[in-house]
DNA sequence: AATTGACATGAGCTGAGCTCATATTTTACA
DNA sequence: TGTAAAATATGAGCTCAGCTCATGTCAATT
């Protein structure tokens, strides 16, 4: 795993002797592991330190707090992102067509998910801050899922049963998760954003046509 | 305020005599204003057991733990907003466009989140378990976006300045959350996802040739 | 060899979530 | 109305996770 040790983000002391920085990457690779296997809520601090054979005074030496670890994780993996996508600004973008850099943006990313699992497995369990209250969102969402399938078939017949499906998640987690966003941004580009969250579904719902 | 002690979700033991409902409800209401001014995280269960002059033991003989207290409110949210999208089943479906369907959606979800503003406060500040990740990853967003900025003026020169502002956005958020989701879906259908991601994607692009 | 600052250590502090033994009130029913 | 059973009330205090800090050791620089 690449060298972690120079990054400073948040950190209370930037290691500088070796014996340091090795402690350092060994709290983080530790960290790494556990929160994948038992998750960030269940894994201590006291837990990592020891599975990193470090005292947690040392832990804290370095890290002013647990979330700064996550942090840290967080920003390695957005620095891999980063790296994937650095290679399509080398290549020539202007002969690209639209459709092929939508293609080729989402497949990176897809990509990314799939060869670094660890991630996915991570900030999932992140997002249930409140034990069981994605999933109960999700339950929510799926109400609303089942509900737009009924409209959808009603409103456009001749689709398969499983486009139904598709179209509807699709447009329950997009529009919610755009408007959404939307309220923490200014009322003018929050305007605008409704605006195109009202074209990115109609355009898309035409395509169905 | 709406009767919410009929709600049982996760609820330790459900009221049956008026004055615990009565508490019952004191305490969901402070928690509510208390978790929208403070913040979930902030707010101890004593300041809530508090606050509605209850001790914190009765708390406790009706919420098993400080999360079904957050849930509670979450299913009175959605409870609120499944009531607006039921005025449409009433009405006649079947001679509405596409277009107008996509409008009422997007607008009465709209409306909802002006409506009840407390929803937006609690579960924005919920989403941020770990201080400062939110920002964290809105900042890793905010690169990506700058990133398609340019690259879009490139393959779709005459446009707007707050065009390619809106698109990226929404093209970034848009394909960063189908993707996420589709990693917690079975292979069949997250391969769906990432096909209609790409359909999404390129006919709202297309809207814009 | 000495001085300075980086590094190391772990017992123990703080405070939030939550328990539980005990007391009181309400209900059910003869 | 009396009484047993069930529901409700209470708050001191337990647990345990995050984090501190006083006291030390080591490494680098002169």
């Amino acid at each position: 795993m690449a060298n972690r040790s120079a990054k400073s983000g948040g950190m209370r002391r930037t290691p500088r002797q070796a014996r340091s920085q090795e402690r350092v990457k060994r709290i983080l690779d530790m960290a790494e592991k556990m929160f994948i296997a038992e998750g960030y809520h269940a894994t201590t601090t006291k837990a990592i330190a020891t599975a990193a054979q470090v005292p947690i005074g040392t832990l804290y030496q370095f890290f002013p707090d647990k979330y700064t670890i996550l942090k840290a994780l967080n920003a390695h993996y957005m620095a891999l992102l980063h790296q994937q996508f650095k290679d399509l600004d080398e290549t020539e973008l202007v002969e690209m067509s639209l459709s092929c850099y939508a293609d080729w943006i989402i497949d990176t990313l897809d990509q990314f998910f799939r060869d670094y699992p660890g991630y996915h497995a991570i900030f999932l369990q992140v997002e249930d801050t409140v034990p069981g209250l994605a999933e109960i969102e999700a339950d929510s969402d799926a109400e609303f899922i089942a509900e737009m399938k009924v409209s959808l078939s009603k409103l456009a017949p001749d689709l398969e049963d499983a486009d139904y499906d598709a179209i509807a998640f699709v447009l329950v987690k997009t529009i919610g998760t755009l408007l959404w966003i939307s309220l923490s941004q200014d009322v003018t580009f929050r305007q605008r954003l409704v605006a195109e969250t009202k074209r990115l579904t109609i355009n898309y719902l035409k395509s169905y046509l």
